[in-house]
DNA sequence: CGCGAGCTTGACGTTGTTCAACTAGAGTGG
DNA sequence: CCACTCTAGTTGAACAACGTCAAGCTCGCG
């Protein structure tokens, strides 16, 4: 699973984080050798929640799912990240273990930073820890949308919520190649598998989308809006 | 509403949140100097989701209800907030506007500090930063916990688990007086008052619980738990 | 003493889950 | 190259969970 040899290079790597686009240099070689650089395979599992937080990670490319685990075993997404998004901020000075997990949706190229030398940098910077705090908020911003859509939409809107977030923010194009299975948007939307099955089938009858495989493609966009906001 | 004498100092309070224990006697003047002390009565609005945020809050005294706003003009509890919390973090180094609304369950008095002041602190000061981080964190892990009691429990147990946060977080007693209404407590649990009160009757019937006008007594705290937990 | 907000209760309808049977497609070994 | 298996997805029927509505109640307050 572990890739040691490093393919990827802090100072010139143009996929930085906020935060890291304040330091300067001679930080960014200091964080080059504190850092490992790891290739997770669709499935694979890149942090595990209630695990000992030893890293804070950067998804240098490829999709991850980040995910609450429950006592009766289900998961509950959090978000589902794309490259240049952080993962595990939010055990930084707690007691250092990962209050959620992340797997693989697809194949990931990850930058894993101690966690020790990241709480450093936010202690002796606080230009930096001002950024890790701007991102926090920006998560947390994103939480609170997500709150509202499950406790307040129902399933149609629901879906159409996560149709609308995976294009606009993962795929970015109206038209694009599904890498989420049913289970997993299932999990992003808070209700059964069948049920998403059954809202999809209504949805492409409706012409609000077409299927044709993994490949999908948001046919009324207006219209998907209109039941994400009302439903 | 608001007072404009101060009767406290913050040199002198023993409440001060974490983040400002590690500031030094001239920053806590500073801070004393730019500083508002504001009476809210019950039901008063102390900030608004939306709003400019021109401010960060801690709670001297009292309970607070902090919750999002949604389209439909319904709210969403995201936390009781009791004596020595803060309010407002989320809104830090973003565009300056709360990102939920909190409003008074009791009468409250709060300190509120300038937010220019308070992200100065930040960029200036890694080691009060990182504790806005810890704060910050702690708020996540809570949001955490509900997020999985409203999507994975049903009614039952998710009123035994507001009963029960009440319980430890707040009243801490086991005996306390209710300060909140049945639709205070629908919106923690998310369901409607008519469920609250079927539910609350049952635990009644159980003798989980003993209710007797405002004054609830936790009988079974065992059984309360395991009903948190296991539907 | 009467008014009104908050609370209680029952009947009913809707939403969404569960279970089971079935289908399609991807990967595997002979 | 074909049969076999295994997983993911689909579909329908039954049922449980929960909200809504309407009517009645209670208690504090003017």
């Amino acid at each position: 699973m572990a890739v040691n040899q490093k393919k990827i290079n802090c100072t010139s790597c143009k996929k930085k984080s906020s935060c890291f686009n304040i330091l300067r240099k001679a930080d960014h070689k200091f964080i080059d050798a504190n850092r490992l650089e790891i290739k997770f395979k669709k499935g694979e599992i890149i942090c595990k929640q209630g695990a000992f937080a030893s890293n804070i990670m950067f998804i240098y490319s490829g999709l991850v799912k980040s995910y609450l685990e429950t006592e009766n075993d289900k998961h509950v997404v959090l978000n589902i990240l794309p490259a240049e998004k952080m993962i595990g901020l939010s055990a930084l000075f707690g007691n250092n273990v990962f209050l959620h997990s992340a797997s693989a949706v697809e194949d990931c190229v990850i930058c894993s930073i101690d966690i020790k030398t990241f709480e450093n940098y936010c202690n002796s910077n606080g230009a930096f820890a001002s950024e890790v705090i701007k991102t926090l908020n920006s998560f947390c911003t994103e939480n609170y949308d997500r709150y509202i859509c499950i406790t307040q939409k129902q399933m149609d809107g629901r879906l159409a919520d996560a149709l609308l977030y995976l294009t606009n923010n993962i795929y970015k194009n109206r038209s694009f190649s599904m890498t989420l299975s049913r289970n997993d948007l299932a999990e992003m939307a808070n209700m059964s598998p069948e049920s998403i099955t059954r809202i999809l089938t209504k949805f492409k009858k409706d012409k609000l989308i077409k299927i044709t495989g993994k490949q999908y493609e948001i046919k009324n966009y207006e219209r998907l809006l209109k039941i994400s906001q009302l439903e």
